[in-house]
DNA sequence: CTGGATCCATGATGATACTG
DNA sequence: CAGTATCATCATGGATCCAG
């Protein structure tokens, strides 16, 4: 133990936006609950569509979404081993939010580096 | 620096959600945006309804939220000092997904208290 | 060969004290 | 009031090792 253990615990500080951050929060639960919205996949699959996240945080984020009931394991006793994550249907209903960050991403990418740019200029002559 | 260089830089890594969690991910930003949501607000303002964050998170992370163009800060000269922390026109556009947030978070809360818990408690039995 | 655990390094966040 | 400085802790990354 000691490890893994990403959510504040207490879920709530008064503020509704605080418990769906801690459960969608943090650098890769957003993403991964957006890759498996679109069909259950298997370990590997989600390393593919995500190069960047390293095997154990991908291990560590699965087992915290497990937890709060969004994410599903199916294990397949199989050689060579299987196992499948998906949605829950409790994690279906994080669809609107994970669709509406996807929509806000496509259209807002470039805004954002034009303007982590300037601001970076900006401070340079100062 | 070297501290306070919360995002990425690459803002991509091929999926467009990515790019928003660059932006209002993280532990606090979110809860922020969705603060500044209902209006303008002063810094010490935001303390008092994030009694958990600290000075130095609130000044970083809201230097970031400047810094992407989703929050401005206006300085007024006076005696006490006065900074006010408000939505950018840009930032606005945010508010769709801060407030399915809430909602989420609202609607959901028990359900995920509940659901740690009860994982938990399977876990210590195996 | 797939999924996952362990060890150690780095970066993000927290706590407290202090300043214009 | 609105920060900054410094130090401690926790989350994340990287490499490697283990089990089926």
């Amino acid at each position: 133990m000691s490890d893994a253990a990403n959510h504040t615990g207490v879920v709530n500080a008064g503020c509704p936006v605080t418990v769906t951050v801690d459960v969608i929060g943090g650098k890769w639960k957003g993403v991964i609950l957006y890759h498996l919205s679109s069909g259950a996949k298997r370990f590997n699959e989600l390393r593919r569509l995500m190069p960047s996240i390293t095997q154990r945080m991908l291990t560590l984020q699965l087992r915290e979404l497990e937890v709060d009931g969004v994410v599903h394991r199916e294990i397949y006793r199989e050689i060579p081993p299987k196992v499948e994550y998906s949605l829950t249907s409790f994690g279906e209903t994080l669809k609107p939010i994970l669709f509406m960050m996807r929509d806000w991403g496509i259209k807002n990418e470039e805004v954002i580096v034009t303007n982590r740019n300037t601001m970076l200029d900006a401070g340079r002559e100062e």
